[in-house]
RNA sequence: GGGCGAAUAGCUCAGUGGUUUAGAGCGCCUGCCUUACACGCAGGAAGUCGGGGGUUCGAAUCCCUCUUCGCCCA
């Protein structure tokens, strides 16, 4: 790569100068820079979107609606955002050329952990923690913060090209979307799915707070199982051995329990053990809950420490001590049956304990044998701390009520997800729905509206900050400390941010939604939350179809991160290639439901891709623009007499174009339509029709009005089909446009397909075409003669069809394959003409072409590139003759496929002859 | 332990109701500053469709099985 990149880059010079040379002495109408810049044209563009009010949904049509999904308030645009956007945003361009009311709302999410650890890190710069400055100037500090940055990632969306709707951001934290959450919680409190649950939740010790089920995330760790002897009262020398994977909970331990079934463990029933380190006399007990397979069968028991535990707890009337802290330092609970934390452990580390524990063990003999175990630890999904299982008091909301009718959406198929297989994620999480811990012990958050009365115990929920007590009116009346989590106010994202619960035009018209697009980790954390809270509290699904995007990796597979320092800044991206290369790449090259590999260390090889097209399009348009005096006559009043075969097959092949953009579009298949669009406007448009037509295009023939109208309505119409995949450059080209017919290319019209210029025929001649030019094309190259010098050519058509089409494109033919003279010869059999030395191939609809090359042909290699081409066909035709010798097939296959191979067969039939032929008159 | 998915050209991926010469972009090779574009044009090489078995007239495609990798849940 390094060698040609450099010649390339040397060569840049020379071009620029000759380009610069050629602009001048064609005197261009309208000068456009032969290298396109987005730089210089992608925020006036944006500015100019912006304030024609392009991104305020349309009014009086049928709305379409997509709400992002909010960014945290404290983040900065990484890839993940960018693809994310990008899909929402093609999608919302699509809808909005459709004459549809797009709304594409906009906001951010305060992200209660994420912000506060932000922030607290920030104090601790100043060598302060929340502590030091308290509740309230805490909370001040961190608004602060927010106010500063809070709007930063909002405007790096700008950048991309995001049209959101600015005028209705929002922020889970504004006052009115604040009342909604409260409004929430009390209306469920109202219907009794609010209740206080005592029980072993996940506990971060770094971020001091509760975590749901889904914030406490596996990792796969390489830990160690110890064994360790509890001595059985008693019996001295006797023990039964517990394996743990955390010694330290140990000291909690208020049973040893075993499989009431399981007969190796039998023989210690009944019997007391002593807990080690201590002098706790523990029961043995029977549960069902033991796994008989977990190490010795015998297990340790530590309600306080662990979730199954708990419940083996509660099922036996167990004691339930906690013996560390908040802050996962060994605490004794000073229970009265003595003491469980050993003095010298007290205050340490829950880490550092396990270590100091396994010494103690290993020295009074009580360590029966560590081994190496692999298993699933939990981790705080912010801060990656060792989540510690710790029992206590928290707010839980009653799900399987919420996820009845989420479920019902979704069997009945009033929900579906894209890719589909997520749709079983979905099901599954619901179906095994578990009741969700939304009380986090943050200060920053929408507090919890639970208030306590000092005097006589009422505890109740309410919408507005009582002063006193609701039952005796006395008080003092204090509310709950903690904060609600994040995801309880982001459930409500769909339709609090349309002014729920006041009944308002913007929820009327806006609400249900259409398209959720989205990565699967949040499928649970919200997408799941927002379709139970938009039936239960609206009676409605929040949007009807969930798009799931892949994630963004680099070469190596890995997720792209921060602390992985493999990650791309889309701003440099932007900087360096332009947004709309950056949204092609992205597009592009996902496809439904497949992750996004992108290369961190080559940005050029990741992203030239799409620059490179867009300077296509750029140039395409150039051409035609610097040819265009006047606005062009519109298609419709050209008299389709005037039509060249080239124009009917452009005109054919747009309404094709047309068709497979929208239709991938409809799909939900981006990838596929950004492609479809690809194709069509450089392989079809520019590689064939442009220079087909530049002759008519310059007045060197006649025939430039129609052309002029043809060129300009594929090209506008592929600027359309471009335009939600690469707004900026199409933009730009076409308020260069004279005689466009909306201002806007972003409010103009998407091309529906006009059966009228569907062209079968056009295409079939036109593509014979192609084929001869092509195959003229190889034949030089083959044979080394060089681009600038012209050959003579003898073709002989294999049908009425060929011979019309060649002499209608006679031109074409000559002009795109370099030919001096081309000879057309009726009947598909090369005859004498063709004697003299010279290249000879055959089309595959058997139309034999021959290139008169004098000296340059070279007889042996002549014969050995035809007999090579007939050994290919021969191949091709015993395996066609194969299935039609099989009576089976005959029988059994459709018959249009059994026709189409015999056609097949003519086909080849025909070709071998001519080859044949060809090779005997060559003396081969 | 349960579930889902992937394995196709050197790389990233299409191939969406079975019959196509298995495609694209990048990369690679050859030639070319052809008056829109060298961020370009033209041509070309490159694949036992992960292994094995089955169904079928016919399998990259459907079924079974194995291997490897990834994700989710417990």
């Amino acid at each position: 790569m390094s060698r040609s990149g450099k010649a390339r880059r040397t060569g840049g010079g020379a071009t620029k100068q000759r380009s610069a040379n050629s602009r001048s002495r064609a005197a261009a109408r309208i000068e456009l820079a032969p290298q396109y810049d987005p730089s210089r044209v992608e925020s006036a563009i944006y500015r100019q979107w912006d304030s024609a009010g392009v991104f305020q949904p349309r009014p009086r049509t049928e709305p379409y609606v997509i709400v992002i999904p909010p960014p945290n308030v404290t983040g900065v645009l990484h890839m993940g955002h960018a693809l994310n956007n990008t899909l929402q945003d093609v999608l919302i361009r699509f809808e909005r050329m459709r004459g549809r009311a797009a709304l594409y709302l906009p906001g951010t999410d305060h992200a209660g952990i994420a912000t506060q650890n932000v922030v607290e890190r920030l104090i601790a710069k100043e060598g302060k923690t929340r502590f030091h400055l308290g509740r309230d100037r805490f909370v001040e500090r961190v608004w602060e913060y927010v106010r500063e940055t809070g709007q930063t990632i909002l405007e790096q969306l700008k950048a991309i090209g995001a049209s959101c709707d600015w005028t209705r951001t929002r922020f889970t934290l504004d006052p009115e979307y604040s009342k909604a959450v409260r409004h929430v919680f009390v209306t469920l409190w109202e219907e009794g799915l609010v209740y206080r649950g005592h029980r072993v939740i996940h506990w971060c010790s770094r971020c001091l707070t509760a975590l749901s089920d889904e914030e406490a995330e596996f990792h796969e760790t390489e830990g160690k199982l110890y064994y360790i002897r509890y001595p059985v009262a008693g019996e001295d020398g006797r023990y039964v051995v517990v394996a743990t994977t955390r010694p330290e909970t140990m000291l909690g331990d208020t049973a040893v329990a075993v499989h009431p079934s399981d007969s190796k463990t039998s023989w210690a029933k009944d019997k007391r053990v002593r807990l080690p380190l201590t002098e706790i006399s523990l029961p043995l007990i029977a549960d069902e809950a033991v796994d008989p397979e977990f190490g010795t069968g015998f297990v340790k028991v530590t309600p306080a420490h662990d979730a199954t535990d708990f419940e083996i707890g509660l099922r036996h009337g167990l004691a339930m001590p906690l013996v560390m802290d908040e802050e996962g330092r060994m605490k004794d609970p000073a229970a009265p049956e003595g003491r469980r934390v050993p003095p010298e452990l007290e205050g340490r580390d829950r880490f550092e304990a396990r270590e100091l524990i396994v010494e103690m063990l290993r020295r009074q003999g009580l360590l029966e044998k560590i081994e190496s175990h692999r298993h699933a630890v939990r981790r705080c999904y912010r801060c990656d701390t060792v989540v510690e299982p710790r029992l206590s008091d928290q707010w839980f909301v009653k799900m399987a009520p919420l996820a009845q009718p989420a479920l019902e959406a979704y069997r009945a198929g009033r929900l579906r997800f894209v890719p589909e297989r997520w749709g079983n994620v979905y099901q599954n999480w619901l179906e095994n729905i578990r009741d969700w811990n939304i009380s986090r012990q943050l200060w920053w958050g929408h507090r919890i509206p639970v208030f306590t009365c000092q005097s006589c115990g009422e505890q109740w929920a309410d919408r507005s900050d009582p002063e006193r007590c609701r039952k005796c009116g006395g008080g003092p009346v204090v509310q709950d400390p903690d904060v609600l989590d994040t995801w309880f106010s982001s459930w409500l994202w769909p339709f609090a941010t349309l002014g729920w619960p006041q009944q308002t035009p913007d929820l009327e018209r806006f609400y249900p939604g259409h398209t959720l697009v989205t990565g699967s980790e949040i499928i649970f954390f919200w997408v799941a939350r927002m379709v139970m809270a938009g039936y239960h509290f609206l009676g409605e699904r929040p949007f009807e179809t969930v798009l799931i995007n892949g994630t963004v990796r680099d070469t190596l597979h890995r997720r792209m991160s921060k602390s992985l320092g493999n990650g791309i800044d889309p701003l440099e991206v932007v900087r360096l290639y332009g947004a709309d290369a950056l949204r092609f790449t992205l597009v592009a090259g996902a496809p439904v439901g497949t992750d996004l590999i992108l290369d961190p260390n080559d940005l050029e090889t990741t992203f030239a891709p799409g620059r490179n097209f867009v300077n296509k399009v750029w140039n395409a348009g150039r051409l035609l623009l610097a040819t265009l005096q006047r606005t062009p006559v519109p298609l419709e009043e050209i008299d389709p007499e005037k039509l060249e075969l080239a124009d009917r097959w452009i005109l054919s092949r747009t309404q094709r174009a047309v068709a497979s953009v929208t239709d991938a579009l409809e799909r939900f298949r981006l990838a596929d339509a950004a492609n479809a669009g690809y194709h069509f406007l450089w392989d079809e448009l520019a590689d064939w029709y442009l220079e087909q037509v530049k002759p008519r295009l310059y007045g060197k023939r006649p025939g430039a009005t129609v052309a002029k109208s043809v060129a300009c309505y594929a090209f506008e119409t592929a600027l359309r089909l471009l335009h939600p995949v690469i707004p900026f450059v199409t933009e730009e080209l076409w308020h260069h446009f004279p005689g466009r017919d909306s201002p806007l290319l972003a409010t103009a019209a998407w091309p529906s397909v006009n059966h009228r210029w569907i062209d079968p025929d056009a295409e079939d001649r036109f593509g014979r075409v192609q084929a001869l030019v092509s195959a003229v094309r190889a034949v030089r190259a083959e044979y080394g003669v060089h681009p600038s010098s012209e050959v003579r050519a003898v073709v002989r058509p294999s049908d009425r069809v060929a011979q019309e089409a060649f002499r209608a494109e006679r031109q074409t033919i000559q002009r795109l394959a370099r030919i001096a003279k081309l000879t057309l010869k009726p009947g598909g059999q090369p005859g004498s003409s063709e004697s003299e030395a010279g290249a000879h191939t055959v089309l595959p609809d058997g139309s034999s072409v021959f290139v008169a090359l004098g000296d340059v042909i070279d007889l042996k290699k002549e014969c050995a590139r035809l007999g090579k081409e007939l050994e290919r066909i021969d191949q091709q035709l015993e395996g066609v003759r194969r299935k039609l010798a099989n009576s089976e097939f005959v029988q059994r296959a459709p018959a249009e496929v059994v026709d189409r191979e015999r056609a097949k067969e003519r086909s080849l039939l025909d070709r071998r002859e001519v080859l044949a032929t060809k090779l005997r008159a060559l003396g081969c």
